[in-house]
DNA sequence: ATTGTGGCCTGCCCGC
DNA sequence: TGCGGGCAGGCCACAA
């Protein structure tokens, strides 16, 4: 599903919508524009307008517009596709169907000369904003710095991994990248956030950081080490053991209890 | 303020 | 072959 490797894709992608004035607008499902905006209203914030940067924080793309425009936020929940003049974001997401239907496509952006920007959901978790709250999420967790870290998880009581997927201390974590990471870090997700050691800190950091670069450079959440295990009888691929099934933070946790402590 | 829980959205897949 | 139930998880409203 898309978290912060697949939207840093959409990104990517979004950059070939940019300088292109917009034509028109395709808001057909009233539930997916957020904030009490409807299709007549962004209709009158984008006609004749362009993108002018393509920005990411945590798992929200933000397009800025063009003369003192909104900011166009598009949220992405978990089967959301971007798709720019006809090509996808990512190749595969996973929990969404591999199939496109048109009714799908809850949001779309024509520009002059052709060609548009459309966002593809199926289960419509996602949705779009006209100048969103972006004070409401954390520091990405791309670019984190040891010391923000800390003080994200500083004096918690609730479960590390909980706390990892909050996205006002900390942007662009779901539910994979968090097990993900932790089972590199060697660390167990129910521990109290606020109670780590320096070491074990620096470690966490280490392989949040690493974990999102490669996820990133493999092309997908889905892509991490422990993934392939994480189903029923799946063991750790660093040692063999039983992996355990639990919930944190109401979220399906897989991990390891021999080396994760 | 902090933490936990339930519900929403819908497609897919398993077992009968 | 059809059908029902469980499941996936990002996010929000709400409760304690």
């Amino acid at each position: 599903m898309p978290e912060l490797p697949e939207v840093e894709a959409y990104r990517v992608l979004a950059v070939a919508a940019l300088h292109r004035p917009v034509a028109g607008v395709d808001a057909p499902d009233a539930w997916f524009l957020k904030g009490g905006i409807d299709a007549g209203v962004v209709v009158a914030a984008l006609i004749g307008r362009s993108f002018t940067v393509a920005r990411r924080r945590g798992k929200l793309l933000l397009l800025d517009s063009s003369d003192d425009g909104p900011v166009l936020g598009l949220r992405f929940g978990m089967t959301g596709r971007l798709v720019v003049d006809g090509r996808a974001g990512v190749d595969r997401l996973l929990y969404s169907s591999d199939q496109s239907l048109s009714s799908w496509d809850r949001f779309a952006v024509q520009f002059a000369g052709g060609g548009d920007l459309r966002v593809h959901d199926s289960r419509r978790l996602g949705g779009v904003f006209l100048d969103p709250d972006e004070g409401r999420l954390g520091v990405d967790v791309l670019t984190i710095t040891p010391a923000a870290l800390r003080s994200a998880l500083a004096r918690s009581t609730a479960p590390l991994k909980a706390r990892l997927m909050d996205q006002a201390r900390m942007a662009g974590v779901g539910n994979l990248l968090a097990d993900e990471t932790l089972w590199r870090a060697g660390l167990d997700p129910h521990r109290p956030a606020g109670g780590l050691t320096p070491a074990e800190l620096r470690r966490l950091h280490k392989h949040l950081r690493g974990s999102v670069a490669d996820l990133i450079e493999r092309g997908g959440s889905h892509s991490g080490d422990l993934m392939p295990a994480r189903a029923a009888g799946g063991v750790c691929p660093r040692d063999g053991a039983a992996l355990s099934r639990t919930t944190v933070g109401g979220r399906t946790t897989w991990w390891c209890p021999k080396h994760q402590r």
